[in-house]
DNA sequence: CGAATTTGACCAGCGC
DNA sequence: GCGCTGGTCAAATTCG
């Protein structure tokens, strides 16, 4: 875990905007975890896009209620084009990860293929969330996309569920 | 021609 | 009990 945040400390936004309240209430605003114990990520795989790690906690998928605890890490990733400047909660039970991009594509290509089955306005942010589902029959995986409220260079995915084939695009 | 997107409608859970 | 918000469906449409 050497890598830190290049983005944050060389951009306008310094480390303490990245985990600070401002990204604790929005996500928590529509992201609630039970109240469990969690685990944290292990860094060490930052080498790995982060769709790779997505899928490696990512699991089964159920309702989720209350909000008391939850577990918050940073990392951050090359994929392709998109610099992915990863801040992600993982639920042991519930398997949902949630991951903040900075990049100037909407549509990234994470080696899956996606179908957009859904599009919401969120009251919390003046843009609209994209749902998406993996095309691949019987896949359970889903997917939210959803521009950050106030950068809108920033793109919050969350995903949910595990991929039970292999890559393909 | 087949497959993926679009967009409004529909439904369920929660709060007031 | 009603209204609001978020999530999903499904028919029509567009794209390759």
């Amino acid at each position: 875990m050497t890598e830190r945040n290049p983005i944050a400390a060389n951009s306008s936004s310094p480390d303490s905007d990245f985990s600070s309240q401002q990204w604790s209430f929005e996500l928590s605003d529509y992201m609630s975890f039970a109240d469990i114990e969690l685990q944290q990520v292990d860094p060490t795989a930052n080498n790995q896009s982060f769709v790779y790690q997505a899928n490696e906690i990512a699991g089964g998928s159920s309702n989720i209620e209350g909000s008391s605890s939850y577990t918050r890490d940073t990392n951050t990733t090359m994929s392709g084009t998109a610099l992915t400047q990863g801040t992600y909660w993982k639920n042991e039970v519930n398997k949902r990860v949630a991951f903040k991009t900075m990049t100037e594509i909407e549509i990234l290509d994470d080696g899956y293929r996606w179908r957009k089955y859904g599009k919401k306005m969120v009251k919390n942010s003046p843009n609209p969330r994209n749902y998406y589902r993996c095309s691949v029959e019987g896949c359970p995986v889903k997917k939210r996309v959803e521009k950050d409220k106030d950068d809108s260079r920033y793109v919050i995915t969350t995903y949910e569920g595990l991929h039970t084939h292999s890559t393909s695009s």
